[in-house]
DNA sequence: CTGAAAGCGCTTACAG
DNA sequence: CTGAAAGCGCTTACAG
């Protein structure tokens, strides 16, 4: 008897309790369990009660994995190629709390590298296991995204583009343009940009449409379309000052700088700071991103609203979740020029007098 | 005839492809298609190629859910704080690349406010999702704490400890203490502190330990300890500059500052420069994490080896589904000092009578 | 080496 | 409003 009443609450087993165990318990059927514990209708209040308490008491939960036999997984996953970027981290940070809001769960990875992300579109390690997946900024060749027919649940595109795709991503042509439009409207000429690429040898379309905007703006405003004005180089923390040393170091040196993301233009700064030029009185920086950072170092920038673009690509994940077909919904969102002090007028004369004098006794 | 031959390879019905359908097509019983996918003994090798074909061809992938109704789910919970900070980014990459490599997949929770707090551990969401859960640098109180016995699930602790639960993470009363050594073998006296506090009302371990460090090590060289060179301010990424303000409001400001993180640190730094104050000629800075950005500042501190500590939890992990016994495995990792540029003796003498000065004439 | 069958823990028509 | 039962797609003793 006192035996007995030592047995666990948990039920008789040693493992997890059980819905049959709710329903012994309560007194009812599993069918009565299921439909209460989902509010479905067809379950009096006293009974739905009743069940509810023991679910209670006997601290039950029903299992995932049972219940997505039949239905959704309630799960997504997002895809991104790595975490320790403020704009990989932040989109993936949005994402969450907008799914999770909508109780799905976040699965997570991450496809950094070549041989990873072969493995990714070969192995589809999300088939089956998520009702959704978000592809964040991926390099999609043209194999890779035949697999992704394959891949068989919803795909949502964000920060970029792909085939007709649900999509969400920024106008980085217009980006591209804008910054330099920027920088020709308060009086420079010769103008610069630091772009990076990937030591992996992906193809990042962000970075081609920037380059592709800051050409076309050179282009457009007759501007001095020197190509050791584009200084590339490879990714990483030091990029920034790397890409501004290669830039000083031209015979006749740019006097104003876009680079490709903020965090770009924060290793920039401080590579001028090191030799003691003066932002922006000595030359000027703009980057884009809208990285927080940015605020701390008065950078100028074209925020291309991170938060938002998560934003917009998790709603279209629940929509299509709910059952909404979203053909044809590829979404661009505006961004916007943040002025702040790292973007001034040139010093026009004497910066010119000392560019022709030094490039005469060069030569 | 023909109308047959159309009907997809995948099987008779719109859905998935089943176990039952390679079954079928390859002439043998579900049991051998299941031993033949997972490599058990008492296959035939023809036969267990006839089956991996059939599956090649039918594209066909095992229904985790279905078979995780039996055993594990080969799912791992990480949740932490926020995910836009260097720290959390940095271990949730790390943990992520660790256990994708077993095949596990990871499911991301974001608990940074007191509220989802308060949800995640009274509902408990990963419950019957995840094999493990790993708990990073989470503020758990009491009740939280009582909760945990409730997951069902393994936890393992990282970046602080809790309990007997398996935990890694490092001394930060050591890191306190040692920032602070450090400044007084270069000679300095007055140290100042810039410490955080998160504006959602939790306490974190880390903080409060470093401080400690700090007042320990205050104390150990008898050096001056007004409460004023402990500046604390409200988390956020102005909250170095404005730390660092604070203290050089005050009528003798420190030599040397300790802040609680490189971040905060970098965000000193700027406070500085823009006051046209050099590091470490007029003030010492030291930070505490081995994050990247504090190379390209030069800026000296101590390296808690994130990335250590990230693959260590994950090894606990996959050690706890391997089911080995982690009783008692609570891992302290060593940290280390870098010194870079910006710690250096103070200019003293010079420093001194200025202050002197400036107090006399302030009061 | 192979298969028929029970069972994992649910959901959902189908009866009543 | 409630329950018995089929079925979701696997895994795993148990026979052979």
């Amino acid at each position: 008897m006192t035996e007995e009443d030592h047995e666990p609450a948990a039920g008789t087993h040693a493992g997890q309790v059980n819905m049959a165990d709710v329903a012994r318990r309560a007194g009812v059927s599993i069918a009565t369990v299921s439909r209460a514990l989902r509010g479905l209708p067809g379950v009096s209040p006293r009974t739905r009660s009743r069940v509810l308490s023991t679910v209670e008491e006997l601290d039950y939960v029903v299992s995932p994995a049972a219940s997505s036999l039949r239905g959704a997984t309630r799960r997504v996953a997002v895809v991104l190629p790595r975490l320790d970027s403020w704009f990989a981290s932040t989109m993936l940070a949005t994402i969450e709390s907008t799914l999770r809001q909508a109780d799905l769960d976040v699965l997570v990875y991450q496809v950094g590298t070549e041989e990873k992300r072969t493995h990714f579109f070969r192995d589809l390690p999300t088939r089956r296991k998520v009702d959704a997946v978000v592809l964040v900024t991926l390099p999609i060749g043209g194999e890779e995204e035949a697999r992704l027919d394959l891949m068989g649940v919803q795909v949502v595109i964000a920060g970029t583009r792909l085939r007709d795709f649900p999509s969400v991503s920024v106008d980085d042509v217009a980006i591209g343009y804008g910054a330099v439009r920027h920088l020709v409207d308060l009086g420079h000429r010769r103008i610069g940009m630091i772009r990076t690429f990937d030591t992996d040898g992906a193809q990042w379309a962000s970075e081609l449409n920037r380059l592709t905007g800051y050409l076309n703006a050179v282009a457009a405003h007759d501007l001095p379309d020197d190509p050791a004005l584009v200084a590339t180089v490879p990714y990483g923390i030091d990029a920034g000052a790397e890409g501004m040393r290669q830039l000083l170091a031209l015979p006749e040196p740019p006097t104003a700088v876009f680079c490709y993301s903020d965090d770009i233009a924060v290793a920039a700064m401080t590579a001028l700071s090191q030799r003691g030029l003066r932002v922006p009185e000595d030359i000027s920086v703009i980057g884009v991103d809208g990285h927080a950072l940015g605020e701390l170092f008065r950078l100028t920038t074209i925020d291309q609203h991170v938060t938002d673009q998560a934003r917009t690509a998790s709603t279209m994940v629940l929509d299509l979740l709910a059952g909404h077909s979203l053909a044809d919904s590829r979404v661009t969102l505006p961004t916007h020029l943040v002025e702040r002090g790292s973007t001034g007028p040139p010093a026009p004369s004497r910066t010119r007098e000392q560019r022709a004098g030094r490039t005469r006794s060069a030569q």
